[in-house]
DNA sequence: CGATTTGGTTAGTGTTCGTTAACCGAATCT
DNA sequence: AGATTCGGTTAACGAACACTAACCAAATCG
């Protein structure tokens, strides 16, 4: 899975990265219908079908780009549960995860809960799963922190707080005087904590 | 501004009514640019180019939609302001119209934080004056209530408590056994409330 | 070094879609 | 009742766009 040692492999590596990330920003600026494969191969220095050469469609970049942040999501929170017993300790690691992650790649997240839909059959279905599994993390440590909660109420609990989280996208745009991310981090980080009742504190 | 008293007076108004509906929740669902005029006459009953008898072509549509929804929001929290001097209970009822609109018209809120683009200069200004506006409603009674924040942070505090409360659209897509309207909507005013720090009980 | 692979190019193809044109029949107006 | 308005229809146009074809030059390989 490395990148091969040759030129011409570095290269295409490096255009393969820059494809995606180039099309998560005209992406989440546009809308995925809203962006042609001539702009996509434009943002990176390319014209139009070049884009056939590192994907095999526009609909599978589409795939690629949200299949990979669902799976490094997934990771991230699954290594934050294991890293924690106190459910408290998990809610926190995972607020602060999230928050991290919304920060700094406020792109795909706008796409994610935006262009789920443009996505093909199979694809879709995996994202949803990968998706679907990292709530999942959120919810047990919410019912281990409440054992007696109704587990569709605390699974509507963790997507308000995704809400909350990922309203940087919109709010957090590019104008003048807005807070520094560090004071966006821990304001969103109190908020999100305060909504799921979780006190702010470090405990023993 | 009444409807006309004629039959097909009527008959257009209706029909009119019904085209920003289906077009709410086909856009909703796909996107505007996922949508085509095809698409919406067919919702309503109607083929093709006989949305041009009502609306000056697509973005008008769409223009038509978010700004009459940005009124609307706009009109409801002013009248909550205007009904209470205390901050907290202004804040409260802000929270409660909230939700009560976004459990209400899901489809049209999740179009506005998805198309805005996707508008016209002309109506994009308004739009977003008239959230700007809004906006500004919940950061005055915040301001109020903490009259030593920084409005910037306020403002962030703010959108992020729209995130929170317009997570349903997302979230409570029609599954089995999900919690009732009213369960989510004690659901979303405790965590919206919770994290904006005001106290839940109604005061003397 | 010659053969081949490969990442790029431009030109073309078929389709979808917003919009306009031309027309029609029924409701409205005088 | 006759003239007109108007909301609908189908047909056609033109642009945008995803994708394919044909080709090219440089890197890789034997």
């Amino acid at each position: 899975m490395t990148r091969p040692p040759t030129e011409r492999g570095r290269a295409k590596a490096d255009r393969h990265d820059a494809l995606l990330r180039e099309a998560a920003r005209l992406f989440a600026e546009r809308g995925f219908h809203g962006v042609s494969l001539e702009d996509i191969g434009a943002a990176v220095g390319v014209s139009g079908p070049a884009v056939y050469r590192h994907f095999a469609g526009k609909q599978a970049l589409l795939g690629a780009l949200l299949t990979a942040v669902s799976e490094r999501l997934l990771a991230g929170g699954s290594a934050v549960v294991a890293a924690h017993t106190d459910p408290r300790e998990q809610l926190r690691g995972l607020v602060a995860f999230h928050v991290d992650f919304a920060l700094a790649d406020s792109d795909v997240i706008r796409v994610q809960d935006r262009d789920l839909a443009s996505l093909g059959d199979a694809d879709r279905r995996t994202v949803r799963r990968l998706q679907r599994e990292y709530a999942e993390l959120w919810v047990g440590a919410l019912a281990a922190d409440a054992p007696d909660a109704d587990p569709e109420e605390l699974r509507t609990r963790a997507y308000a707080c995704f809400g909350l989280i990922n309203s940087t996208p919109h709010s957090v745009r590019r104008r003048a005087g807005r807070p520094s991310d560090a004071a966006v981090r821990r304001l969103l980080t109190g908020m999100a904590l305060a909504a799921l009742g979780v006190d702010e504190a470090e405990v023993s």
